[in-house]
Order: structure tokens, then sequence, then C-alpha cells
DNA sequence: AATGCTCCAGCTGAGC
DNA sequence: GCTCAGCTGGAGCATT
């Protein structure tokens, strides 16, 4: 019974010696891997006892480590959320992120615009302070934007009035109100394949 | 524009309606969800608090939740692995368990053996047929056993008899029955300290 | 035989009966909270089916059961979140979002702004095509702009314009960058407790 | 100052250079982390398309990694499972483990054996100590007993007797040690689907 | 410092 | 063949 062990592991190796050979095998990775989350709770631990976020940092982390597949998905599902949340009056102050404006200016856009139109009606620009009304009054305007053929980049007011949310909230309620099933721009695109290998080469 | 409200959902009601009554539905689900989840943690608090161990009890509730294909999967993994232990040396003072010896012993065995075999130094084994009656006398003679004073370990009943089962549950069960409170036996011991550092050096 | 069982659960009942009790109990749970999530799932797929993304609608779930804490929380580390994106120069076309400005721009920053400037240097508004070299000099008039005490908020570029990431890139970045120790809005402002009972009330 | 930490990550760096150094060691021990992951995936590929199930080879290697403390508690935890399922009822043909017996017979047990007790019938049961030689003698003949056709359920050692479970190593050593492939008893038998609807109604 | 809870990611198995 | 939901195991986090 003179046959080797590691050499030739698949040529009339008992299956005990196999089995062990792979237990210790994983056991051993695992033990690497463990060493490596070791290394990443220290660190993890440094960040945060320097005053980072670990939560933030760790979500950076994950974004660079994607492929641009992933990347792509997460943004359109970002970008679903906006739009759900804005026809759901949930954006409340928070405007439409730059992937939903993009997706929902798309040219498969089922209402297309015919007008270029430069901000036609742009409003009269926040001398008086802002109330509920001025909010009702933009959702209203964007409602109105949209049945008349605006797009959702159209929107008149700039970043940081509160104004602007409520308008990109009217626009997206309207686009889910008009009778027609549900607007392209809601469904989701491709259901691609996600990733090569996983590992960030 | 006529369209319908609530009555017929799905006859030309607008998109942010119906994501509108998806949504409510689905928070309103997670809700009573999260209701239920938060009467367990409740039991489970209250079992502990009286000694029980929740792990365990955790346990109990799954093998009882579990139907017999589940039941059959888990007992195979279960017998694999005593199986793999033995192979590998650690079964360390744990003889096998039942389901791993029944799995040795199927007649799909590949070696299977010739002689009948005797048991060599079988104790005076089952002459007449183990029956549901048997099993239940066993039970009782259990439940006399703590009685009387006896020991788990005194157990009369040889490996591999099934009445040996019943011997201990009546014992258990009397352990447990006996007016008494929790038995020290059903209490967890030491919550000491699960590890060094982690990893496996 | 009055009752007993449920009213005096404590009171001379066998530890074994108590057991069971619990165990009857907790499964009884599971078995409900095991009925809720295949109503979810069957709503899951119906939502799925008429086109909507499960995964937006999931997330829209979420955060309408996320009481104030709870969300306080998430804005913050999604608030963080780009500014360390921001710090890295991974913005790539997409600017802060609302709750970054708002953070960036509270009171208790660090290098408080002393004018309130009306975006004083507001640039010649896209004539020419933006390519890399424009993006290039909004990064740097951001960096220029904190150094001279402009608040984030007064981003000279309008919401679209590829320049208004690329000129909060430079901001955050020369922000993060003066010698001094980690700037305060870079911070976890406060580790609170996130909830009352996990239950939307 | 002289050296510092790693080039001088705490003398007057920026904040953002210090971000971009834990994000880029963070992303780089991840990638680490994933290749390792691989590596482990592949090997459970390998050992599963060899016949091993991979559950019960992942559950081995658990074992394999944990420390004493480790191991201590969760055979507490098995134990009380055990004593627990038997006070249920729900025994059903596999009699109590090794360690819940140990732990029903410890010394601090409630009700104390007054007797030292004959073990009514007990077998010829070791007169004297048994030792690291009887083992080792009791694992040679379980080898030999398997090649001599013997079932595993020939094991001619009575429960708690620590030579049974030796017996037990050596028979299974043996069968996986005879040159042939794979035996059957070590393969999953069913691939089978778990359930008809997963909840109890 | 130890423990329990909650979240997250990876693996598993079903479905189109 | 690929995707997707469910699940189990593990790790971080807050707490006492």
């Amino acid at each position: 019974m003179g046959r080797a062990g590691k050499s030739h592991p698949h040529v009339n190796v008992s299956a005990a010696a196999v089995l062990r050979d792979y237990a210790d095998r994983w056991v051993r990775l695992e033990d690497e891997k463990a060493e490596i989350a070791a290394q990443i709770k220290d660190l993890r631990a440094e960040a945060k006892s320097r005053g980072f976020d670990t939560k933030a940092l760790a979500h950076i982390v994950r974004e660079r480590r994607e492929n641009s597949d992933q990347r792509d998905k997460r943004l359109e599902v970002e970008a679903l959320t906006d739009i759900y949340r804005a026809a759901l009056g949930m954006l409340d102050g928070t405007p439409l992120g730059e992937a939903a404006r993009k997706r929902l200016s798309s040219p498969d856009e089922d209402s297309a615009p015919e007008e270029d139109s430069a901000s036609p009606d742009a409003p009269e620009m926040a001398e008086t302070a802002i109330g509920p009304e001025q909010i009702a009054e933009a959702r209203d305007a964007g409602r109105e934007g949209f049945r008349q053929g605006r797009r959702v980049i159209d929107n008149p007011f700039v970043a940081g009035d509160p104004r602007r949310a409520a308008w990109d909230e009217g626009w997206c309620l309207e686009a889910g109100s008009d009778g027609m099933d549900l607007p392209e721009t809601w469904r989701r695109k491709a259901p691609k394949k996600p990733d090569g290998d996983g590992v960030a080469p």
C-alpha cells in the first residue's frame, strides 16, 4: 500500500484521505480569510477612532469595488427608487437625483417633449419667503408642466430651492396618472448579468 | 378621464395610485410581521428569565416546524456529518448518532456484509417484535426509574433498541414533572467568554 | 378541574409543561409570521408582474416604515457618504445630495462663511460645449471657492450642469485638505439609539 | 517629528488624503478576502463534484476551527436541546446524545441518586480502567470489524463506554479506506425539493 | 468586557 | 442557463 498522498490525490487514494485533504485545505483557507477579516476590523476601528464614519466608508468601499455592470444596475435601482418616491410624495425636500432625471429624460420616454423649451416659465425666484402654499403651487406647476410636454430637466427651480422637489413630485405624479399603463421609465430596463468573476482584478 | 378609484384597481387606474396601493399594503404587512417578531422576542425573554436556554428552545421550535421532507434532509446531513467526523477521527467520545448508524446499515451499502452476523456478544436482543406497546412500557419504565433514583445512564436498553429513546424520554419527562422549579440540569451553566482572538492560529 | 394551565403558569406546574407551553406558543407565532411572509411574497410577485421594480419598491417600503430617528440616521450616513465620495473624486457627474449640502452648510461648520454672497462669480452658462477642461476648471473653482469662504450652496452651476459636481468635488477636497484635523462635518454627530420599539406605530 | 505611523499619517496630513488611504487599504483587503472566498468556493465545488456533501463538510470545518470554549458552549446547547426534546417527547427513536447523558448524570444534579446503583443488568462493564491503549484497541477492532463484514450496528461496546466511539471511528475510517471510490453511504441521496408550501396550515 | 440583537453578505435551491 | 428570493451563518454595534 505504498502509494502517495499529496501528489496524485485522485489516483486510488482512500475516500477518508481525500476528505481529510479537503477539510484541511478548507480550514486553512478559512483561517486566512479570518486573518484578513481581522485586519479589516482593525482598519475600521482605526478609522473610527480618527473620526470617520465607518458605515459611510464601507459604502465608499463597496462602490469602489463594483464593476460597471453592477454600478449601472445600482444606479438604475436608485433612479427608480427616486421616481417611485416622487410619485408617492415622499421626496420631502430632496429633489430627484441625477440618475432619475437622466432616466426620465431619455429619448424612449413615453410622452416625448416637442419643444426644447428653455425653462419657459422660469419663476420669480424667492424674493418672498417660501411657505407651504408656494410648495403646493410648485407641485401643481410640475403637474401642469408634464401635461404640456415639459421634460423633468426643465424644472424651473434652482438647486437648493425647496420648490424644486415639489415640482419634481408634481411632474412624476402626473406622469403616473395619465390613464396609460405603466410608463416605460418606471420599469426595469435590462436584467443583465451582474458580473464577470466578482473579484476586482 | 373618468377612471375609478379603489374598486377596480386594474382598470384604468393611474400607475401612481397602483404604486401607492402596493406600497401601503406592503408596509401594512411588514408592520404585522414586526408585531409578531416583537411577540416572539418577548416570549424569548420570558423563557430566558425562567431559566430556559433560548438557543436550545429555538432549536426545538425549528424542529417542530419542519415537515417530513425537511426533517429527512436535516437528518441526512447530520448523519453524513457524523460519518465524516468519524472518518477524520473527530468523534472523540461521542459515538455515531442513530441516523448515521441507520444510514451505514442500509441495504444499499456498497460493501454489503455477506453473513447476517450474530452481533457477537449481543445481549438478549428483542426476541419478540417491538411495537408501540413495548415503547410505551419503556417510557413508563423510564419515569419509574427516575422516581426511584436511577440515573439516566442506567437506561437498561442497549443502543439500537428503539426502547432506549423511549426510556430516556420517560426519565426526562419525569425529571421535569416533579413539581419543583426548573431542574438545574435544564439551565445554562456558565456564560463564559467565547474566545481568545477569534482566529484559530 | 377548574382551569389552571394558562392562568397560573407559575404555580406548581411542571417544568416540562412550561417548556411545552413556550414551545407551542413560539411555534404558533412563527407560523403566523410565515403566513405574513407568504403574503408579502405574493404581493411582490404581483407588483413585479405589473412592471414595477421590486427592489426599488422594497426600498420605498423601508423608508416608509422608518421613524424619524432612523431616518435622520440614514440621511446622515448618506450625507457623509456623499462628502467622502466627493473628497475622493468619485462623484463623477452626480452632484452632492441635499442632505450633504445642508450638512456642509450647517452653522457649526468649522470654516464659517462670513459673507452671505449671492453666487458671486456666477459663471457664463454653457454657450460652448463642456469638455474635460471645463470640468477641471470647475473643480479648481470649487477649491478656490472654499478657500475664499464660499459655502457649498454657493455652487454657481445649475443643476444638470456636469460642472456642478466638479465644483462640489473641488470644494470638498479643499475642505479636507487644509491641514486641520478632521472637519466637524465629516464626523458622525450622535450615536443615539435608533428606535423605541422597532415597530412603526 | 521623527517617524509617525505609516508614513506620517497623523502629522498635518489632509483629511482627504487620510480618507483615501483608508479607502484604498480597505479595498485592497476586501479584494484579498474575495480571492480567498473564491478559492473556498472552488474547493466546495470540487468536493461536491466528487460526491461529498458540502453542508456536512462545512460543518466539519466549523468544528475543526472552534476552540475549546466555543466547543464547550456548543456541546452544552446540544445537550440542552436533547433534554428539551426528550421532555417534549420528540426523541422519536433517537436516544439522548452523550453530552446530554453526561450533563444529566453530573454530581450537581438536583435529585441526586443515593445509591451508586448497579446498572441493573449492566453487561461486563469495564473491570479495568479504560485508557488510551484500550481506546486504540477498540479502534483497531472497528477497522477489523469492517473488513470482516460486520455492520456498524454490530459495535460490541455498550452506550456510555468510551470505546464505543473509537470502534465506530475505526469502522468508518476503514470504510473510507478500501481503495474504492467514495462509498455510497458518504453521498447525498436525493436533492429533492424541501416542501409543499413552507407554511404549516 | 461580555452578551445579545440586528444587519448583511454569501450560499442554496427554485423558476423562467 | 441564468436570475431571484429565502436562509443561514457571521460580524458589528449598542448595551450593562
